[in-house]
DNA sequence: GTGGATGAG
DNA sequence: CGCTCATCCAC
């Protein structure tokens, strides 16, 4: 519904002296306790902080806050704070260019990896370096932790509902705390609502005129006056500003960090509102204000209509205004952009966002990329790289609490770019073994072998490695009394292991010696990743020399691929109970696990098959226990429940007719 | 489950 | 721009 209207057609108005009753209802106050969306009182609120990169490196170098500062990225900057934007600088100049237009800019590169270390590092000369280094953003991931502790820290616990949005971003479902302080401060408020009724209105909000000086106050809709009597929404979003400037002076006290903040009925109006003051600012998007607010922008401004959509939009009705679009009706919208899309946008530019702060803080992976100019394109070389994207994955995953056995990652993932088209990669990660740098490593050339001899693999413009589906960590192996002995044992050999073979060896000439060798183990593998491919259709071409035309089924064999198919293939991987018959021996000291499509050396062959050992009889347990009826005994650990509630805005994908795909959205 | 695409910052 | 992260869909 309209904010707007219920004020102007009350009948109540009609009678200045008596001061009409709240629009609002009992029941709408009791949704606001459960954070419903439904309901109109509803205050969300959006967190952004200022030049977030930059203010970083300004608050890591101990700089005043009126230092530009700039943070620069191999020669382009991604970000700069707002003194320097005084200066002129914006994105898409060079860092030779800011310099020029203000020569006291701090211009501090990211950190990077570099080969062989073991850690990311502040390198005076990382700009020098872009063919062998590696950007690292490690350290505003590190800050945006302590800023999102802050802020959880700040708000009641058992009242808070927080959503990271990004790096810098967070959205807050106030509604609950609001109704907690409305209920305090005017104990009116409390039913039970006469009759027990909860259609009944609430009784006449405060007369006096509400305190907005500390904020910026978005203009009221045309026909609204600052003389109308606030209602309880009012009331509502005024706690909530008050509540977001107390976050806002913990962040800063504590951490130093300024940001800027919108405060709204819905997601999508105070995330508009947060980029209205910057910085350092917040800003209230009133009820009553909405329509004068929205109008105000292009439409491809909101969230979701940024790209493709909003380009179709634009195209289909030849304005990129949010006014002129309100022209345009339902069902016009509708015929251009489906049901779906169609509805979802004419509400969208009235101001309804109906869609959930989703309570979720954590990440569900992480990614380590670099692109390539110009271009690699040997198998070694993305090796190397492969290297240093596992040590900054493996040190991430560190932090996430992966020893500690607090979170870790169920799939390992490779996305390779070349030409136009990118593809990937899969495989999951033995959740049997203890989650080392090497596994990773091994798991992670595998994959890359599988892109090179699917073809097309060379030069690369962009490679990237990523683990996912991470989910909280197992809860000890119960029932398992060898497995965390053997676990002891297998760490202490994977210890030896390393110690002959460092996995993280200095950059200089033994480089070029073991890369050799990584070549060789790495392509032995080329064959063992063959299982599975169909023989008769034959494997695939070899991509360094033959380029496949699309569609074309250019069936040139490798012929030390073939070779092992056979026996590779007889058991096909497989989650199946049954007798050890997934550990198959590759060579002398060589072994594949078909169950956990793993390999091993043969002094973890050993502890590999008791684990599996272990697991089964405990399995076994299991189903015994329970009924009948569970016959998943080789199943992989029970899951996490489920990824809590609310999604963001329904979205289903639709083909139209050109065969593109858009965004389309449903009812909550 | 896998692989591609879109969208956000 | 380059590097992340999330979500969705066809298969």
């Amino acid at each position: 519904m309209s904010s707007s209207q219920p004020f102007l057609s009350s009948p109540l108005a009609t009678t200045p002296s008596r001061r009409r009753k709240s629009q609002f209802t009992f029941k709408q106050l009791h949704q606001l306790s459960l954070s419903s969306t439904a309901t109109p009182l509803r205050v969300i609120a959006h967190i952004d902080l200022d030049a977030f990169y930059a203010q970083c490196e300004q608050i890591r170098l101990n700089l005043p806050d009126t230092t530009p500062v700039a943070v620069q990225q191999w020669q382009a900057l991604i970000a700069i704070n707002y003194p320097a934007r005084k200066f002129g600088l914006s994105r898409h100049i060079t860092a030779s260019e800011a310099k020029k237009l203000c020569p006291e800019l701090v211009c501090q590169h990211v950190a990077t990896w570099k080969e062989g270390d073991e850690k990311w590092a502040y390198h005076e000369d990382a700009y020098k370096h872009i063919g062998t280094y590696k950007v690292s953003l490690d350290p505003y991931r590190m800050e945006s932790k302590k800023i999102l502790a802050c802020i959880k820290e700040t708000l009641p616990e058992k009242l808070q509902r927080v959503e990271k949005a990004s790096v810098d971003e967070v959205f807050l479902d106030l509604s609950a705390q609001i109704h907690s302080i409305l209920l305090e401060r005017y104990p009116q408020l409390q039913g039970p609502p006469p009759y027990d009724d909860p259609t009944e209105n609430l009784p006449t909000p405060p007369s006096s005129a509400l305190d907005w000086s500390a904020d910026s106050l978005v203009d009221l809709d045309e026909k609204e006056t600052e003389d109308d009597d606030p209602d309880w929404d009012d009331v509502a979003m005024l706690i909530g500003s008050e509540i977001v400037r107390e976050v806002r002076a913990a962040v800063r006290e504590k951490l130093k960090y300024t940001c800027s903040a919108g405060i709204a009925r819905n997601k999508m109006l105070s995330k508009l509102g947060s980029g209205h003051n910057k910085p350092n600012g917040q800003t209230v998007v009133r009820n009553r204000a909405i329509q004068q607010f929205l109008s105000s922008f292009k439409f491809t401004k909101i969230r979701n209509l940024g790209g493709k959509l909003g380009d179709e939009v634009v195209a289909g009705f030849n304005t990129d205004t949010v006014k002129e679009l309100l022209d345009v009706p339902q069902d016009q919208l509708q015929k251009r952009l489906g049901d779906d899309t169609g509805s979802w946008l004419y509400q969208t530019i009235r101001g309804e966002d109906h869609s959930e702060v989703n309570p979720r803080t954590q990440i569900k992976s992480m990614l380590s990329a670099k692109s390539f100019r110009p271009s690699i394109n040997t198998f070694e070389q993305g090796v190397r790289w492969l290297r240093i994207f596992v040590a900054d994955i493996f040190s991430r995953c560190v932090e996430e609490g992966v020893l500690e056995n607090k979170r870790r990652p169920k799939t390992i993932n490779l996305h390779h770019r070349q030409g136009g088209q990118t593809r990937s990669k899969q495989s999951p990660i033995p959740q049997g073994k203890t989650l080392t740098e090497e596994l990773l490593f091994d798991l992670a050339k595998n994959l890359l072998a599988q892109v090179v001899v699917d073809g097309r693999a060379w030069p690369c413009a962009n490679l990237s490695l990523s683990v996912g589906g991470f989910e909280d960590g197992v809860t000890g192996n119960k029932g398992i009394g060898t497995f965390l002995v053997r676990g002891e044992e297998a760490k202490a050999m994977l210890q030896n292991e390393r110690d002959r073979t460092p996995i993280l060896e200095d950059s200089g000439p033994s480089a070029k010696r073991r890369k050799v060798d990584d070549t060789k183990s790495a392509t032995g593998r080329i064959q063992n990743f063959f299982i599975g491919r169909d023989e008769s259709t034959g494997s695939a071409g070899d991509s360094e020399l033959e380029e496949r035309l699309p569609g074309v089924e250019d069936e040139q064999s490798l012929p030390n691929v073939t070779l092992e198919r056979e026996e590779l293939d007889e058991p096909p991987p497989s989650n199946q109970n049954g007798p050890p018959s997934h550990l198959h021996q590759q060579s002398i000291d060589h072994y594949f696990c078909s169950r956990c499509n793993v390999h091993l050396p043969e002094s973890e062959r050993a502890e590999h098959e008791d684990w599996h050992f272990a697991k089964d009889l405990q399995d076994e347990e299991r189903s015994a226990g329970r009924s009948e009826t569970a016959t998943n005994a080789a199943k992989p650990p029970p899951q996490k429940p489920a990824a809590g509630r609310g999604r963001p805005p329904g979205t289903t994908a639709k083909k139209t007719e050109k065969g593109q795909r858009k965004l389309a959205f449903g009812p909550q």
